[in-house]
DNA sequence: TAGATTGTTAATCGATTAACAATC
DNA sequence: TAGATTGTTAATCGATTAACAATC
């Protein structure tokens, strides 16, 4: 709760941090030492204690941090206790990879419905997430209170699936397709770019550079 | 060719402006201004004048910069003359969505081949991109001239696949996997992390913030 | 010309790095 | 205790922002 002004960047840190702190306790380990961490992110040990100093959490010299108490830190500064739910726009094979991959990951932050424009894929349901076509987008967002889109649709649909869940209330998109969406300044867009991402690599496997 | 040390970030901006670029001259405009390519990254005119300048390329007060040329440079810088090859591990959703994507889209660097451990993938052609078992990894980079990895596959399986790529040679690596891959420092690493990404996003729907 | 944009330099801002006493 | 890690502050570094003459 001790919330003040946290980075962008801090936060997404957070989240690699929990979620290899899970599988510490999965394994049984309870105590984590801050340049353990650090290795995740490539960041500096440094870093680590600045994140955690962002979430209110101190660890001891002897022992690090207990993963348990982290792990609730981390839960009380990024969650909704309330939980968040997200709709995937697009479920092609970009949109079912997703629903596989989120299905059952995080209870408070879950995929709850899926739209595609391809009448075939209405009324199906995928790894447990139901689909909808999406002139169903409006009513369905409202009724099941989603706050969270994912675009997952071509470049050239993109714009418009934008201003549908912006229109039905979304305040976070979470883009892959190409294009710059043009929201109001209220909604947060985080944008994924496989072409730029691959390029980047590319020019780097030439030209020598410390990784990411 | 006005190489110098130039940014991370802007190798990204510079591989976003391109893509805009070749859109433009296709619908028929012949220059641009920084004020446009800035609204592509959410970055100010400035910084988009700044990454044109690391280029070595000039425009015009009145004009702009002739798109033709900017992409030209632009290709000058980031592309490998002989063009640089990539290959998939994983030919899963999100491996068909990638094949499915970067089909046709830049000449010089294209998916030349799939890999999966599942044996009846193996022989199929996808997307115009042959796939085969795991096992053949490294002679086919070999015979390939494959310099450029693509992971993705599941968490447990990317260590190994990681490993792998970089005992056949590749250079830089795509990793979609959530983990963090342990490689030489020669090895460019870029991370593409759906879960942080979607953790992101849910913050910052709640905590309003100015977009990415 | 008038005006918007360009290339370039100086000032500001933030984040990373280094340093160190405190802790167990 | 000795030693590694922690929380915290100061110094450094780089990137962004602001400013402005030059350009067409």
């Amino acid at each position: 709760m001790a919330a003040g002004t946290v980075s962008e960047k801090t936060i997404g840190r957070l989240s690699v941090y929990r979620r290899y702190l899970c599988q510490l306790l999965d394994e049984g380990t309870s105590h984590v030492f801050s340049h353990e961490l650090a290795r995740l992110t490539g960041g500096t040990a440094a870093q680590v204690r600045r994140d955690l100093m962002a979430v209110g959490f101190s660890g001891s010299p002897t022992r690090g941090y207990d993963a348990a108490g982290l792990v609730g830190a981390i839960g009380e500064f990024l969650d909704d206790p309330a939980g968040q739910r997200a709709a995937l726009v697009g479920v092609g094979n970009l949109g079912r990879a997703l629903l596989a991959y989120f299905v059952g990951k995080r209870p408070r932050l879950r995929i709850a419905a899926a739209f595609d424009s391809h009448p075939r894929k209405a009324g199906r349901v995928i790894h447990g997430c139901r689909c909808y076509p999406v002139a169903e987008l409006a009513p369905r967002l409202a009724e099941e209170g989603i706050e969270i889109g994912i675009v997952a649709v071509p470049a050239g649909a993109a714009a418009g699936v934008a201003d549908g869940l912006v229109q039905a209330g979304v305040r976070g998109i979470l883009n892959f397709a190409p294009v710059r969406l043009h929201v109001p300044e209220t909604v947060h867009v985080e944008d994924i770019d496989f072409a730029m991402a691959l390029e980047k690599v590319a020019y780097f496997a030439r030209h020598g550079q410390e990784s990411a």
